[in-house]
DNA sequence: GCCAACGTTGGC
DNA sequence: GCCAACGTTGGC
């Protein structure tokens, strides 16, 4: 999951320990919460627009999707007059903090591994901010990160 | 700050 | 349903 840093970043989820993960104005993205992430589920953070871009620290999902009330909000820079409490359109997840990595993982890293062929967010114009990581990309960023986690003591 | 790549919008 | 115009993302 993308944040830029300068608006969210690792130690904010640090710091606050939990997070509605509000805004995802993408179908794609959103679809992604939906129907895909289930509570415990591991999370990579990346940090976006940062220097360096790259992957931050471990989250991981703390609830089920539900209806994203910014969207209902007038002030809200996430607001959309098409979603309603009646008829949400945007959905959010709670995301809650695993771990900060010592030192960001740079993108240009993830970039240069092999074990990390073909990894989305190293293809070129990628810029969907949720994405689905297979588990032995993720166990090898958390090594490459020197993240030492439950089940990858490695 | 630039700009390539992408998603969305809306006229037709 | 096509596609040009536009807005946004995000690496650099």
């Amino acid at each position: 999951m993308k944040s830029e840093p300068s608006v969210y970043s690792i130690k904010d989820l640090q710091r606050d320990g939990k997070t509605a993960w509000e805004g995802v104005r993408n179908y794609q993205a959103r679809n992604f919460m939906r129907d895909s992430m289930r509570v415990g589920d591991l999370v990579l953070f990346y940090h976006s627009n940062a220097d360096p871009s790259g992957v931050a620290g471990v989250a991981k999902i703390a609830s089920r999707a539900y209806p994203d009330a910014a969207a209902f909000d007038r002030e809200s820079r996430y607001f959309d007059e098409r979603s309603t409490p009646e008829k949400p359109l945007w959905v959010l997840v709670e995301v809650a903090f695993v771990a900060a990595f010592k030192e960001i993982l740079p993108l240009e890293k993830i970039k240069q591994a092999k074990e990390l062929e073909g990894i989305m967010v190293a293809k070129r114009g990628m810029r969907l901010s949720i994405q689905p990581v297979s588990e032995a990309h993720f166990k090898y960023i958390c090594r490459l990160a020197g993240c030492r986690m439950p089940g990858n003591e490695a």
